[in-house]
DNA sequence: CTGAAAGCGCTTACAG
DNA sequence: CTGAAAGCGCTTACAG
């Protein structure tokens, strides 16, 4: 900008003015205005946003928080965050957590530091500090995917209980009376709302709760813990009939291992998942399954956030969403 | 800063100094470092980045522009990218092309203006005006998974050739004479070469190259557009018995057609696949893999970049890597 | 119609 | 041992 303005003996100012497209609102001259950006032009000028976020205070550039980019659900969400971000011209930094919230303490400080505008989060434990620091801070944040009741914040969730409880009632209806429930990641609220689901639809039907038909998989190795708990399952309760996955990456490793041991997977037991992959389809065309609003999720999400900036300083009230799963019974 | 400063009553230069741990190096006083150290720590102070940034010439964010985050492999590439380069403290902003070039220049664009220290590019099609400028500009960039031969770029990208000749030469070795490839996005040179393994396969096999055994598909529309070429195989040669997709989403959705019209894949039909997807081994235990080596991809693509920063400056000369697939015969 | 000047929050060469 | 000052590249209130 200042060897714009050099070379063509204006002022910074002036400069400024023109290529914000200020120009007829200052009243600068025609022949000045053209002069500057034919020159701009040719030099192929590309403004530094970076000074430009140190003098605005803003950066648009928002910061997204999540388990794993490698995931299809995040990467899917991540998606759906980028294409409503850009709709208010923001642009998105990622950092995927690996579901360590020392990590994830550490990375929320790092954006907040290249002073992104805001933080969509999808927290993996409750790293109490950093969310309590941003919420006194009133640096604008929205949680997706999990969230935690006792604080005061935007959060866009899936409606846990009642899509499980779908699920779960739809294998009931099937006469299904022996329905495993396979879960990862117990300590965070989400996985118990989902087993609350499996529970209450057992119980209205009438059904006994059968501990043993209750299966934990170790989040770090799944895909070799999840065979040990279904062989658990499979001895303690041979005459099982319906499996319920809390999330998807559990019903695929699980498939994996119907087909393997050639598990009738069609009459004999019937399936139930709480989210999808894109073979699901195929290879278990019966599996009921509750998907995730992704599309809605994502851009929920960015609008509260961007909401939340626009109005910066008043008082907005947290948005709190909790929003129905898209139903596809199999 | 300024604030612990006033507070201290000590000038901003030494808070600096102290804050980056030049302290000691500068002979400030222990006991002035350490009121500077505890207030910092009291008044939770984190540095402005973006001001660093301004000042240091560097923002230790890279930029990562590839078709589309939502697509398993290039979710894995980011996921690989962004652990390498925080071993490097750099973070990443990363941008969907949609594989429309325009938009690529643009985000390009937007992403130097942010000052990102580099970018990871899978590029679309030839944007050959921004990548002209970056060459130009010295700016530091490398293409992964697509290149332009005529260009002096960094690139790392498999070996396409010879990946796809292996994995034709293996259904040929089953006997199999009528062999099909299923491409899409042929503006891309990589999706010629891989059409160039398999031409290259079936002639040292002494086959002839079929035209009516090639099907192209409308990548905007590749789920419904590849039933359309299936279907226009299967009728021009219905004693086909081989495919070969030149890339994992056209065998994904081929997958879906064959189990949906019990088309047997296990011996009449014999199938190959450049990269993978979490489902195949399932889906399809017997097909031929040449997985793509994601994590050596990523790292290198960080390593080239980061050492073309570090010695900055220097004319260094461009890395050009063509890397093997994994190979994974069914 | 146009420009000089201050400020955003840092770093660092220079001076004492 | 410590600080005043310049500079990174912008924006904008103020003055003329």
């Amino acid at each position: 900008m200042k060897d714009i303005a050099n070379a063509l003996n204006v002022s910074k100012t002036t400069v400024s003015w023109v290529l914000a497209g200020q120009g007829d609102r200052r009243k600068i001259s025609l022949s000045t205005q053209e002069k500057i950006l034919a020159y701009a032009k040719k030099v192929n000028y590309q403004p530094n946003l970076l000074a430009r976020s140190l003098t605005n205070g803003s950066s648009y550039t928002l910061g997204l928080v999540i388990p794993s980019i490698n995931d299809e659900f995040y990467a899917h969400i991540a998606r759906e965050v980028e294409v409503e971000a850009e709709k208010y011209n923001y642009s998105l930094t990622f950092c995927s957590s690996e579901a360590d919230s020392e990590r994830e303490s550490k990375l929320i400080r790092m954006l907040k530091s290249k002073r992104v505008d805001g933080l969509i989060i999808a927290p993996t434990k409750h790293s109490r500090e950093e969310l309590d620091i941003m919420i006194e801070e009133k640096y604008p944040f929205v949680l997706i995917d999990r969230y935690f009741p006792e604080l005061d914040t935007n959060y866009v969730i899936l409606d846990n209980k009642e899509s499980s409880r779908r699920l779960v009632d739809r294998l009931v209806g099937e006469g299904r009376k022996k329905i495993a429930i396979i879960t990862s990641d117990t300590h965070l609220l989400v996985m118990n709302l989902r087993r609350d689901g499996y529970r209450r639809a057992l119980s209205e039907a009438g059904l006994p709760v059968i501990p043993a038909l209750y299966g934990e998989v170790k989040r770090s190795e799944y895909e070799t813990d999840i065979i040990r708990v279904l062989e658990n399952i499979f001895r303690e309760i041979p005459e099982v009939d319906g499996f319920y996955f809390a999330t998807h990456y559990l019903a695929m490793e699980a498939l994996r291992y119907f087909y393997r041991h050639e598990i009738d997977i069609t009459e004999k037991i019937g399936l139930a998942c709480l989210h999808t992959m894109p073979s699901f389809e195929i290879l278990a065309p019966k599996m009921h399954i509750a998907e995730q609003p992704v599309r809605e999720i994502g851009q929920q999400a960015v609008r509260i956030l961007v909401n939340e900036l626009e109005s910066a300083g008043s008082e907005t009230v947290k948005a709190k969403m909790v929003l129905p799963a898209v139903m596809n019974f199999g």
